[in-house]
DNA sequence: CCAAAAGTGTTGGGACTACACCCATGA
DNA sequence: TCATGGGTGTAGTCCCAACACTTTTGG
């Protein structure tokens, strides 16, 4: 079956820039996928596909998220439409670029489910990329690192209870940058965001952390604001 | 002459949120567009069309704003994309909206090229629009804001030669925010963008305010520095 | 000399930075 | 008792907000 139309009209398609934040050795990872066919055959590209019409674009991209990485409920947002008529050389494919975040610990090697194979890179070894993938994954990376300036993205990627040096972690490993821990945490507890749980790690080899869990009631409030976190 | 695809595919079109500010009165507006035609026949739009194939959405944003408005090289910026399926009742239409920003004293009445008339509402005062316009111009409507504290839009809109006054109407206009005059001076002249250019007003009947102009080399330096105007 | 807008300096408080040491735990 | 990471207080600096009066000009 094919589908007729007056006007001619560009295709349109969703990529997703998937980060996944290795909190272990303080690397923020993009996940890629080798193209199988021409173009660009053989090299690195970052994971999209069609949208299907009647489907929203927003659930275009969760549902390719989901395909690609197994994951629901992260981070997720659009980023910004790309539209030049030759990004692509077989014909003009507009694509709306989205950008998630992920635990990549949690997401270990998990091959793509189509044929093409999937690969995390760390942002600063990144292979030649397809298309004009380059200039949005440049733009994705300076949305993720501002974006866990002004949103609590930071504790999507930890469980439940956590620990301050954790949450530490995460923004010195998004943002590619050190903090003093007692000026972190002091910020952090000034902003009233995070709960003490009263309750505290085990089983480690060291004095135990306290353990804390974000207070979302309080988040909300502070983001009515427009609190941003002042990391 | 018809298209004919593979696959269905949405229809793409282009919006733009044309807000033109008016220094005299302190009031931002916008420029909508009465539609002729149903659906929402009647009901006010923020002006758009369709991309054309071949053309890069900027150019067709671009391409939307002159017929619209008769300007070139405003401040003119990608909003984000609008892809649900039942946002225009007849089919699938993906809009990519855009944000300009005008002088309106420049550009007065300009009823639209096309059938339907054109009108400047200010931002307090909305009709009631069509689609969901009224969710696109909220986010247009921060997105303004948000913008005009990090980028030297404001400038735009003022003649090459532009008093300290001037400029501070601009910013409480958009903002819709009054400041202290000194603090205001202060800042402007410690970042070091704007340049003393020797000159005063003439012809008015009270004392000459200084002219000035943007430095446009040392504001790209701020720039890099990721610099904010803090205002 | 009056009206109207231009122009300017100081002070207090809050936020950020930088910095070094003691504490609790399990091995 | 040692190794490991957890946890804290203070002082200096900078930026911002608040605030009122004098100056220049043309009418």
């Amino acid at each position: 079956m094919s589908h007729t139309y007056k006007y001619p009209r560009p295709a349109l398609t969703v990529d997703t820039v998937i980060f996944g934040l290795d909190v272990k050795d303080y690397t923020l990872q993009v996940l890629l996928v080798e193209r199988a066919q021409q173009p660009f055959k053989g090299k690195w590209a970052i994971p999209g596909g069609f949208v299907d019409p009647g489907e929203s674009v927003d659930d275009a991209a969760r549902r390719e998220l989901e395909e690609e990485c197994g994951v629901k409920n992260v981070f997720l947002e659009q980023l910004y439409t790309f539209g030049d008529p030759d990004r692509d050389p077989r014909e003009h494919v507009v694509t709306i670029a989205y950008v998630a975040l992920v635990n990549i610990n949690d997401h270990k090697v998990k091959a793509g489910s189509d044929a093409s194979k999937a690969e995390w890179f760390p942002v600063s070894r990144l292979p030649k990329l397809a298309f004009d993938h380059r200039k949005i994954l440049k733009m994705a990376i300076e949305r993720i690192q501002s974006k866990v300036r002004y949103r609590p993205i930071a504790f999507e990627l930890l469980p439940k209870k956590f620990t301050l040096t954790q949450l530490q972690n995460v923004y010195e490993t998004v943002l590619e940058k050190r903090f003093d821990k007692r000026n972190f945490r002091k910020k952090m507890q000034s902003l009233g965001i995070i709960k003490d749980l009263g309750q505290t790690q085990t089983k480690v080899t060291h004095r135990a952390a306290k353990l804390y869990s974000l207070d979302r009631k309080a988040y909300r409030e502070l983001e009515k604001q427009g609190g941003n976190l002042g990391v």
